[in-house]
RNA sequence: GGGUCUGUAGCUCAGCUGGUUAGAGCGCUCGCCUGAUAAGCGGGAGGUCCCUGGUUCGAGUCCAGGCAGGCCCA
């Protein structure tokens, strides 16, 4: 009786069942295994860092990770899915800043390196239990065994030899730039970096006077009867102890204007913008004239003769500000390049932890951002400051620790990725982006606009820089690996065995082929990015080792990660394959998008609003988790993550799919169908069966392509589709068949239908669900099947598996039963009445199989259904005005309009407007009548009920005489039976002996149908008085007649 | 300011190359069924398809310009 376990409801506790067969079972080696051979489907790991928490951020990517690489390997692809950690970089050294307690590189140094470069090596793991947990736990197949990790000695050389071959190409060079520069972290950051971390704040918006202390070389010659100023404009107040200079557009207008009692010079263009109240321009002059010009700036605080003039510069626009710009060329892109083009003195009032030097003694030690108000309020005070405005922008920060960055001159070792521009956005091209805007918008932008790749930072945990520099002649050497490190060191020994990490690697110094003298390493190491964007040559320690590995597994077929990798992990690995293989390194790229709270806001710390997936996993599952981010929408868009949705999830699909196999297990087990002994033979199957053989067939055809083309949305669908079509549809109309005693060949064909359509389903499922889908296969699988879902091969249909005359005429019949349930609905007709006929025309191809008829019969209980090309010969229509089009167009026309329309016959005035509309002259009046002015009233014979939609047309005939009556009534009785058998805890296989006492119309039906009654309540016996050994009695009022019922068991053993 | 995506029912979203009366699920509501029962089914209400123009016999769909929101970037 129990051959068909029912699933267990809970789904969490299910999983765990899941989980330990596949442990136990090594089933995702299995599934390797038994691929070997087959064409390759390579998949590269987005290495995440273990030294934070996994959140869902890390989850959505991860689901469609798992997605493929199981998809293609049911398929037959071979897909070794090796991990990776990314385990380098800034935000280990800030995690580890923290636990010990310092803030800078000083106290770094003063901790020692090595003790903190061997917490920074500590700290990665820290999570990684979690990572593991949460892997597993999500059932994400991947190798994390032999993952590959950022740090080791063999990753290291393989960048190296990434390097240094760059290095040699002429590809990596020393420059000087003004880099986005993170005062706390003490290191510049590359673009990439710096796009992480933009954030809208307000900061000042100042003009300031400079006054013109002299008119000499410059043409504009000031009146100094009054005080002239230049009105300067910044949005850095702290920049302003650096001024060495001011920018002007030389062809711009420019004006002087008087406004109380002070003479003020700017652009003519921003007069309105600049200016408060009222002015009076004085006059006007060309920006050229202005040039050379010197001022007062608001701190004098050199001692030059090139500082404190006026200068023409290209980049001065005329949309914000003053037209006239403050220079500060420490600070800034455009500053220091106009500073090299005109000798410009370099003052560096700040140092390199973003600190005023004693250059500016008023703010000496303070941090810059924070003396903003001091400079502000010293300005303000002396009468310097014109405005002062707070203005909101986006502005970057760390995108570790959050500092503000500073545009600083920097010494960086660079790129050249502007080299291989071209290259790159070819091979860019190369590459399928769901969607495809990231490739052509988000990215393409970015390589059009391409800068080269600021590659050093002045930090101590990551790969160091492998660029060994003499210290006499300045020759520089790119090691690229550790047999040449042997071969150039001055120490071989220590060469052979040290870490290639600082500040062990510190201590090796090469002997120099050129002077022989000793050669130092850089003391930089290299950007994080770098690491994990080499990972597909590194994590084969490709070339020193895995050759055929590398070859077979590169380029990527498939990666996916969230949108914020697009100038991250996507771009740095497209640059560094570009350089070093020529080609691109994947071929589809799926990009996730956020992850929203409940409410719709961006899941962020600061806000608070992160969910903790385990609350999720742990009440309603993986499988729930995943098919709502499977289903609910494209991967790219943001979701709401959040109980609700995840329940919906669960109660839509998933225990749809569990109700469906747990009807198949009741029945199966019942009958101990047994699929090896009660095979699918065609000729058995009913017009249902091969429906739904042909809905399967259709429906692997639209996942397979869906999948084929990363489309997840449009696979689900289909699914989601496919089960509500076996529930809703094929299982409820076949009950009847599962019902019926014995195994006749009717009900072997359903049972074998049933269990080909669940068990190919659980195979369609199994990449999406794992776990729901492993747990279904596991209970209806033999022992000729493979062990496990999934070590099946992927299911795979044509067009040739599809009757799609079969499924129109389904789709007609289901929409017939649908317009049927309205009609009773209408006429107050309950279904188990049954009714004489139901008429019905749906165009002219639409045609029904008796079969499908015989299923209209059942489901809507009518004794016929006929299919008529015109119903409108079963009743009169009559043409009426529409008076709510006609009224307001034809004003008191209207009436005369009403009356010819009533005058004519429904079919002349359905033929006049098929053309669409009809000219009528009424009394001399042209008239236009349109479809919509016409209102067709249907004149029903007596109890008849008309209803439409889609163009089936739907008549139902509700006349009940008595013979329909008396059917009816025999269900109804029957019905009552039922609920009382169950009301009495019968089992539904017991037999009864039913006893009845009735009066006047229940007794004559009761005396006329009683065997029918008696075979659908299993009564063995009638007998037409209620003894004393009933096991429940009861009376019931039906249509006003008394029926008194009596149940008993019949003793199974006695018979 | 630039790039890009999104805007369709109370909510989440479909609507393919323009084509009858704009759909689904959930929710709401009314009802059915009672041998899938801590299940199943149906009916109904609910929409200025963000706005304004344009192209077209016909626009949710195409074009232009706006508006609002998200993301990315300056």
């Amino acid at each position: 009786m129990s051959q068909y376990e029912k699933l267990i409801k809970g789904p969490a506790d299910r999983e765990q069942e899941v989980l330990a067969f596949w442990k136990e079972n090594a089933t995702f080696q299995k599934s390797l295994d038994a691929t070997v051979d087959g064409p390759r489907y390579v998949f590269f790991e987005g290495p995440p860092t273990a030294n934070g928490k996994p959140h869902f951020g890390h989850l959505m990517p991860r689901v469609y990770k798992d997605l493929f690489p199981r998809y293609k390997t049911m398929q037959g692809f071979y897909v070794p899915r090796k991990g990776g950690w990314d385990t380098h970089g800034l935000p280990v050294e800030l995690e580890v800043e923290k636990a010990i307690g310092v803030n800078s590189k000083t106290e770094i140094e003063a901790y020692g390196v090595e003790k903190f470069v061997k917490r920074c090596k500590e700290s990665v793991w820290k999570y990684k239990g979690e990572w593991e947990r949460m892997i597993d736990r999500m059932g994400f197949w991947i190798d994390l065994e032999n993952a590959y990790v950022t740090y080791t000695d063999d990753y290291i050389e393989s960048v190296w030899w990434e390097l240094s071959k760059m290095y040699n190409d002429g590809r990596l060079y020393k420059g000087h730039k003004i880099l986005p520069y993170c005062p706390r972290c003490g290191t510049g950051l590359s673009s990439h970096e710096v796009a992480q971390g933009y954030r809208e704040v307000k900061d000042p918006s100042i003009s300031v006077r400079m006054p013109i202390v002299s008119d000499s070389e410059a043409r504009y010659d000031a009146e100094f009867s009054g005080k002239t100023s230049l009105l300067a404009w910044t949005t850095t107040p702290w920049t302003l102890p650096a001024n060495v200079g001011l920018a002007v557009a030389e062809n711009a207008i420019y004006v002087e204007v008087e406004q109380n009692g002070e003479r003020i010079v700017l652009a003519k263009e921003l007069l309105e913008h600049a200016l408060d109240g009222d002015y009076r321009v004085v006059r006007e002059f060309p920006g050229a004239d202005l040039v050379e010009l010197a001022y007062e700036p608001p701190y004098r605080l050199i001692d030059d003769a090139r500082a404190y003039r006026v200068h023409a510069a290209s980049f001065v626009n005329m949309e914000d500000g003053t037209g006239i710009v403050h220079t500060a060329p420490a600070f800034g892109e455009d500053d220091y390049q106009l500073g090299l083009e005109r000798d410009l003195p370099f003052f560096q009032p700040v140092d390199l932890a973003g600190r005023f030097t004693e250059a500016f003694p008023m703010c000496e030690g303070m941090f810059v951002k924070d003396a903003d108000k001091k400079i502000v309020d010293d300005l303000k005070e002396r009468g310097v400051l014109y405005r002062f405005a707070l203005y909101k922008h986006d502005y970057p920060f760390c995108w570790r620790c959050d500092t503000p960055l500073l545009y600083y001159a920097l010494d960086s070792w660079f790129v050249k990725t502007t080299a291989v521009k071209d290259q790159m956005i070819a091979n860019n091209a190369s590459i399928n982006w769901y969607p495809p805007h990231v490739g052509t918008g988000r990215l393409g932008d970015f390589l059009a606009n391409l800068k080269d790749w600021a590659l050093s930072r002045d930090r101590y945990w990551g790969t160091p820089l492998n660029l060994w520099i003499c210290e006499r002649c300045g020759e520089t050497i790119a090691v690229g690996s550790r047999d040449e490190l042997m071969e150039r060191a001055i120490d071989k020994d220590l060469a052979r065995t040290v870490e290639l990490h600082r500040p062990y690697i510190d201590k090796v110094d090469l002997a120099c082929p050129k002077c022989g003298k000793v050669m130092h390493r850089v003391t930089n190491v290299i950007d994080a990015w770098f690491d994990s964007g080499s990972m597909h040559t590194a994590q084969w320690h490709y070339p020193f080792e895995n050759k055929e590995k590398f070859a077979e597994s590169f380029p990527a077929d498939f990666i996916c990660e969230a949108m914020d990798q697009t100038r991250g992990w996507f771009y740095t690995l497209l640059a560094t394959s570009t350089i070093i293989h020529g080609r691109a390194p994947y071929r589809n790229c799926v990009v996730t998008g956020l992850g929203l709270d409940e409410e719709g806001i961006k899941m962020s710390k600061s806000k608070g609003n992160v969910i903790d997936p385990w609350e999720l996993i742990d009440i309603y599952g993986a499988d729930a988790l995943r098919w709502y981010l499977y289903s609910s929408s494209a991967p790219w868009k943001s979701k709401r993550l959040g109980g609700d949705v995840v329940k919906d999830a669960l109660y839509k699909f998933l225990d749809t799919l569990r109700n469906t196999y747990d009807f198949f297990a009741l029945y199966a087990s019942i009958d101990d169908f047994d699929p090896q002994r009660d095979k699918l033979i065609h000729d058995d199957l009913t017009v249902l069966d091969r429906w739904i053989l042909s809905r399967l067939a259709a429906a692997t055809m639209e996942v397979t392509s869906g999948l084929d083309a990363y489309d997840v949305v449009s696979a689900t669908a289909a699914l989601d589709g496919f089960l509500g079509d076996l529930s809703n549809w094929y299982v409820r109309s076949s009950r009847r068949r599962f019902w019926r005693g014995g195994m006749g060949a009717d009900k072997v064909a359903a049972y074998a239908t049933l269990y080909r359509v669940l068990m190919e389903l659980s195979k369609l499922l199994a990449p999406f669900v794992p776990f729901v889908s492993e747990a279904v296969y596991q209970r209806l699988r033999t022992v000729d099947d493979p062990e496990s879902v999934h070590l099946c091969r992927y299911p795979a249909a044509s067009a040739d598996d599809i009757d799609s005359d079969l499924e129109s005429q389904m789709d007609l019949a289901r929409r017939i039963v649908s317009l049927g349930h309205q009609a009773r609905n209408q006429a107050q007709v309950r279904v188990r009445q049954p009714l004489s006929r139901v008429i019905v025309s749906a165009g002219d191809d639409a045609h029904l199989a008796s079969e499908v008829v015989a299923l209209i019969d059942t489901e809507l209980n009518v004794e016929k259904v006929e299919l008529v090309a015109d119903i409108s010969k079963y009743f009169n229509e009559i043409p009426t005005p529409n008076f709510r089009t006609l009224g307001p167009r034809l004003g008191p026309r209207v009436n005369r309009a009403a009356e010819w329309i009533v005058a004519q016959s429904a079919e002349s005035i359905r033929e006049a407007l098929s053309t669409g509309e009809v000219t009528v002259n009424i009394d001399g009046d042209e008239i236009t009548i349109v479809a919509d002015d016409v209102i067709f009233e249907a004149q029903l014979p007596e109890r008849f009920v008309l209803v439409e939609e889609a163009g089936t047309r739907l008549l139902l005939d509700t006349r009940i005489d008595d013979r329909l009556r008396e059917i009816g009534w025999v269900r109804e009785i029957a019905h009552r039976i039922q609920v009382l058998r169950k009301d009495a805890g019968f089992d539904v296989t017991d037999r009864i002996v039913l006893s009845y006492e009735a009066d006047g119309a229940t007794a004559e039906v009761l005396v006329n149908n009683g065997e029918a009654i008696a075979s659908e309540v299993l009564a063995t016996s009638i007998e037409d008085k209620i003894g004393v050994e009933q096991e429940i009695v009861q009376e019931f009022d039906i249509e006003g007649a008394t029926l008194k019922v009596g149940l008993r068991r019949v003793d199974a053993t006695g018979g």
